[in-house]
DNA sequence: AGGCTGAGTCCAGAGTCCATACTCAGGACT
DNA sequence: AGTCCTGAGTATGGACTCTGGACTCAGCCT
């Protein structure tokens, strides 16, 4: 199954936090470290899956008059996981409504205005968060 | 931070898969157990902590003739998460694209079309998947 | 030569996971 | 009345993973 295999890759308390520092910009370890808050035993881990799975893009930067070091870049499917993440972000903000405000949020480069995740059927219509139904099938093969 | 706490409920390799499957339907101990995969310890445990975090309502089932049990049924805020489930299957789909077809998909219960979750911006703009870059921000508080 | 820094690795204790075996409640069968 | 059966768990213990602190390593700089 692709989602379960999906979650096998993103199931984990750090992958999708690493996932957000890349795409707001962060790409070094240390600072990795820093805005995750995970140990850099895991954090050496999940990068090297992370690149392993092609959302991660292992390149050097030099710094003037320093060695080269490695840095941590989003693929295309790595930003591709704005949604996924932009999902998590809104269903969080609505249901663990908990004093803080929410930390990050995405906006619109263009207008400002929020970005959040919409199902959007084919048709062009919306899902309504309400009780539009949406019915989800099709498990054929054995597991 | 709402989605590193978000993480720390949903980051795990079985909590969405259980969610996913209540979504569609299963309510029963075993019948999780079995679509899951997962080993009946894990999933107790997931049970009490997704009915502790409001996902799950568990309720009493009565099949004639036998006597009551538990089964878990999503509450309003279980259901608010098929769009993070929805973005999963379309970043799986599009980027392990692995050779068998995806297990389940989200369908528009009223026109049948492929339900997708797609940024969009309060504007009303639709953030296409290219470059029209989604900028995020506002990280204030100390972590 | 020695120091500094970023990017890790090593290690041991603590915490999870998982498979197998066991329990428990109530209806059905004999 | 006792036994069996079933669904929904719990108990147990070995394997695996996390975690935090100490250690390493490469290259620049003095």
């Amino acid at each position: 199954m692709a989602v379960t295999e999906a979650l096998s890759l993103f199931g984990d308390r750090w992958v999708l936090l690493v996932v957000r520092e890349a795409a707001l910009g962060v790409r070094r370890f240390t600072d990795l470290q820093q805005t995750t808050g995970a140990p850099r035993t895991v954090l050496a881990d999940r990068l090297r899956r992370l690149v392993a799975a092609g959302v991660l893009e292992q390149r050097e930067y030099v710094l003037p008059g320093a060695r080269p070091r490695p840095e941590y870049v989003l693929t295309p499917a790595g930003r591709d996981l704005l949604p996924v993440l932009a999902a998590f972000s809104d269903w969080a903000a609505r249901h663990l409504a908990d004093d803080r405000p929410p930390d990050v949020t995405y906006r619109h480069a263009g207008c400002g205005g929020h970005v959040g995740a919409h199902l959007v059927c084919d048709c062009g219509a919306e899902i309504t968060p309400g009780d539009q139904l949406v019915a989800s099938v099709l498990r054929e093969g054995a597991r």
